[in-house]
DNA sequence: AATTAATCGAGACGGTACGTCGGGTCTTATG
DNA sequence: CATAAGACCCGACGTACCGTCTCGATTAATT
């Protein structure tokens, strides 16, 4: 995003050290993760990524730009379920949801879309691109379930994306802080209503 | 929270001015809506509001302290609807919602409960205390669709509020940015379907 | 100084860029000139010259190798005087010196001179080398005064050298900042009593 | 100079802490004469005098107004001299001088002043300012020497300044960097022709 | 009335991080 | 295979803000 530019260029003089970024990148994470957004320094991150401060800066704008890519590459998105079932597709997915909502890493994906959402020109368009990445396994879980026949071929998916997510969001948002050690047991006991909800049997 | 502690002081010495605490707040407000996270800092409110950082301090223990304190207050949350019907009060409730989102500080309630749900200690139980005001409304109008007997007892109004707020608010994480102006017509078009999915009619 | 070598260089590989080496000591000059030292920087030299870093660094050590011998590659001495008498010839060559630190780059010598005598290492004989030069002058214009008999063959002529060059540094360095456009003529008002005082009649 | 601004400050707020400005000269110079310029660091000083940053940018500029005021508190000048003869307080006093280019802050006089020569507005009248503090002691000499009938009331003290110090610096120019220890013995080997030429006997 | 104590506006304080920039080294592709 | 281009590491720059502190000046309640 900040990085690319051309794949082509002729590039004289000595080449981007390839290892880099990517050593940039995870020490970012790494450092976002044990001390926090407050805690997030660019000295550390290059500190720790063993690079200079300059050459962070020769790939990033600024603080916001890395931490944005930081986590927007290792928010990879959603592993793919595929049960054979809409309803327990559905389950799992928003377990999955839940359990990536734990890991501090990927909260801060949601973190970042709020961000996105208040500064205008910042930070872009990162909650559309999340969220599209995120729909994306939804949507072919559905698809699968039209061609199954378990729901109408104009089933609302999007609408349905935007509950189950939102709804998983929600909870996470006034349970985190507290404790973000669930169970795997106490997260299906706490999709299972959600999903019954939205897609009663 | 912080600052009103007992109304039963003695209270020797000087007694604190009455209006600062409303104009602090205020005034946070403002810079908080104009500059954004970023560029809220404490100097700027405490020059807006005519008082010295002392007094800003006094009251509020930090920064994050007092913007809580100052969205906490503004975001008295939704406005209580009574139409009669409960789908129409869903209706009106979810676009009310939304409305509360497009105002930059009623969308800052999002990112500090998103805040709040990250760092474990600094902010608290934001997060609950948004949630259950916001849910006290959804209750009451329940509650009065039970007495009218459109709905079961033992209706899951819980789930219902997660799947309606955490929609409205995935909307608004990808619309807002780009644009923060919707009218009311516009508005209605996406809250529509969103009730008819979790209500069928 | 620092680049020559050899001249008889067998030269495998890559010919050094004719060009480079004047472009370079004539940008050092200018942006000496225009900056200063204080922002006189390699990186700024190198771009000027349209030449990367290393070409500079592959001839120069560091930057006040580079400065050195750009200044003095310019500053070629004081030009030679010989009017038949030695007092005529004390007041040409010091209203010579003065000329000389009226223009940026022969003042920019004095300052080297004494950069060059607080580092120990760096600057080297820079001093010594610059004195000795301008010493020659003299040292040739006492020569002929002592064949002439205007002066004993002892006459202490370093001391002379020490007095005139001196006075007419301190001169400059209350001076110069305020101005540096003296006319001959308000040089020659300075250069006078000085010579009067050194070489009484 | 960058400090005073007027004894008769209404003085709101917390007023200066008092030691400050003392302590962060001393830790000036102290820095300046353990690492030399190109080792001089803000940040050092700071933290050597025990004071933040901002407490040190509050009263200067910059690094450069720092030093130079370092150095013209320091350099109070040479000692007053008074044997009751001329030819021996020129000889003190050109001694004092050799000695004062010895220490390296004394030395920074003369580097500062160059500097001050070159850049027009920056250092402003540092030159001028310490003549004129130098010169005071020459004049103070001559006109005891004149009350005393040694030199004639018209005597050129200004010509006889310029050529003293000025050879005296020169010397210096060309002897620092090699050493920078001469005993009390060479010094006087070193100035006593500088007299007897100026002065003869 | 004099004393006491809390609060006020103002702003300096010690820190810490920011994003920039320069020095000198190192790694490529170029000629 | 020496040279040239420019990315690299390092560390200082000067700025901004945090949350604390120290002033002198109010402003009641208590002596």
């Amino acid at each position: 995003m900040t990085s690319s530019d051309s794949a082509l260029r002729k590039s004289r003089g000595r080449p981007r050290t390839p290892g880099a970024e990517g050593r940039i990148l995870e020490a970012a994470l790494e450092e976002y993760g044990e001390r926090g957004w407050a805690g997030f320094t660019m000295d550390a991150v290059a500190r720790r990524a063993g690079v200079g401060k300059s050459t962070v800066y020769l790939r990033w704008r600024d603080k916001d730009s890395l931490l944005t890519d930081a986590i927007e590459a290792h928010s990879s998105g959603i592993e793919e379920v595929d049960t054979g079932s809409l309803r327990s597709d559905l389950e799992q997915l928003a377990a999955n949801l839940f359990r990536h909502y734990m890991d501090p890493i990927g909260w801060a994906t949601v973190r970042l879309t709020v961000d996105a959402a208040t500064a205008s020109a910042a930070l872009g368009m990162f909650g559309q691109r999340v969220a599209r990445r995120h729909s994306e396994s939804l949507f072919a879980i559905v698809g699968r379930a039209i061609e199954r026949g378990e729901v109408p071929a104009d089933f609302p998916t999007m609408t349905l994306f935007q509950c189950l997510y939102g709804a998983v969001t929600m909870q996470s948002m006034t349970l985190l802080g507290a404790r973000r050690d669930l169970t795997d047991d106490e997260i299906a006991r706490r999709v299972t209503p959600l999903v019954e909800f939205v897609m009663p049997s």
